[in-house]
RNA sequence: GCGGUCGUGGCGAAGUGGUUAACGCACCGGAUUGUGGUUCCGGCAUUCGGGGGUUCGAUUCCCCUCGUCCGCCCCA
């Protein structure tokens, strides 16, 4: 409390042993499960020109707005703390030219954090850790209905129950381009009865007024014109296809119109995951994402449909608590060696590293504790044994060891130790 | 950017305008001089986020500041 500045920065978070081992559990099932869709980890650096996300993400979000974590280097480049996973990934893909690789088409998927500047709050943070994925290449919508049924499947599998996948459709360019202009036709006239973000929108990006909160009651909102009546007729058979293959796997979904998306990059299916779990919080949404068929373009690379999407694993763990999932591993030592006398604790030391080189958890005091707190010590690190070794031990070329949960001692010979706890391991 | 809430030892948590700031957990020591988990005894905050003010006197009242948590906007 005395050094502020040295404390740690607002919205981030040590992540300490005792809940280290959650995270350590959700990554591997995240990494299990890319791996069985066959999806390929990419790894992007943690910052890139503010370019990118400002033509990537767009000028019109709130991201690019007042998000972004920007500074400048010694070279006098705009650089960005990512405040998302798609345009550095697609970024790379243009980088690398991966459109050009053989096994079409290309399955990534990453976790890494990403930062924003918000004010934290219940499920929000500073830095933020995301597990998305992105498959580049492929119009089929079975392959939207493969990522959402990837993410669909990491929940359940840790055992979530409570989900909600809320499904739209946001059109091709042409139908986003008619929708867009009636949506401007709509509100143009009375404009002037919305807040100033909305009116900052009608040029820019009219779909996000519906989106607006404050202005959620105006009469126009709900008489506004719908995607769903200018989609045509591509775009409608492409959403129906995608609807279908849910189906096929037996993915239960709830359409909403209204849902948008907070980038610009997106069009055909947008889809967010939401909590229904009780005391979760103000923010339910778990994670979001869509197709975008247009940006590996707008970067610079060749046509390439596109659809990912990306969960905060923060928000997973708080899920999973809300629900009362537990994940806890059970931590327990294989071997804690008392080590008694000077002799004694001189030899402790190689034999402790015996233990280890074959195998063997171990662990011994270093803080010359006496034999009775060594025991306080291994009780508490949940030791199946505990060796003794004391001068009698030592003139002897024995060791005593104890089984901590029957009580019962054994005289074991020192070079046998290790295969004496191995068989009662 | 706006609103609310809170800030007492390693953690949880009482408390009062007035000499020694409860209690619980954890930790350390002893009873048990080579054997844990139980029990008993003892130890463990010159100090109540930081700064200033009011007062004979403030941890308690006022102001400022920093920070936490929660909510709004929006999202992961």
């Amino acid at each position: 409390m005395k050094e502020m500045s040295i404390n740690i920065p607002r919205g981030t978070k040590d992540i300490l042993p005792g809940e280290v081992e959650k995270w350590q559990i959700i990554e591997a099932k995240a990494k299990e499960i890319s791996a069985r869709f066959n999806y390929k980890e990419i790894r992007t650096p943690m910052f890139e020109h503010t370019d990118l996300f400002q033509r990537g993400v767009g000028d019109s979000t709130d991201i690019v707005q007042k998000e972004m974590y920007t500074f400048t280097d010694r070279g006098d480049r705009s650089l960005t703390l990512r405040p998302e996973g798609t345009a550095p990934v697609t970024r790379s893909y243009v980088e690398n030219k991966l459109f050009g690789l053989a096994g079409q088409p290309i399955k990534l998927y990453y976790i890494a954090p990403m930062f924003r500047y918000e004010r934290p709050q219940a499920g929000r943070y500073r830095q933020f850790v995301q597990f998305g994925i992105e498959a580049m290449g492929s119009a089929d919508p079975a392959i939207d209905a493969e990522v959402i049924s990837l993410a669909m499947s990491l929940y359940k599998e840790l055992g979530l129950k409570k989900l909600r996948l809320v499904l739209n459709t946001l059109g091709d360019a042409e139908s986003r381009k008619t929708h867009k202009e009636a949506l401007i036709a709509h509100f143009e006239p009375s404009i002037g009865e919305f807040c100033s973000d909305c009116q900052n929108r009608l040029t820019k990006n009219p779909l996000r007024i519906l989106d607006c909160k404050k202005d959620r009651d105006h009469e126009l909102m709900k008489s506004a014109p719908s995607i769903i009546d200018h989609l045509n007729e591509e775009s409608k058979v492409y959403f129906e296809q995608v609807k279908t293959a849910l189906t096929e796997m037996n993915i239960d979904y709830a359409l909403d119109p209204t849902l948008v998306r907070g980038l610009d990059y997106y069009n055909h299916t947008a889809f967010e995951i939401m909590s229904d779990a009780d005391g979760f919080g103000a923010i339910t949404t778990l994670s979001g994402g869509g197709r975008y068929n247009g940006l590996v373009e707008d970067l610079g690379g060749p046509p390439t449909p596109s659809i990912g999407f990306a969960m905060s694993l923060e928000r997973l763990l708080m899920a999973l608590e809300a629900e009362g999932i537990t994940l806890d591993t059970e931590d327990v030592l294989d071997c804690y060696v008392v080590a008694l006398g000077d002799d004694a604790k001189r030899k402790s030391v190689s034999l402790l590293n015996e233990l280890r080189q074959a195998g063997i958890k171990s662990d011994k005091d270093y803080l010359d504790k006496k034999m009775k707190a060594q025991f306080k010590a291994a009780d508490r690190l949940k030791a199946k044994f505990v060796a003794i070794l004391g001068d009698e031990e030592l003139a002897k070329g024995i060791i005593n060891v104890k089984n901590m949960q029957s009580g019962e001692q054994t005289e074991v010979r020192l070079e046998e130790l290790s295969s004496f706890i191995k068989q009662g391991k």
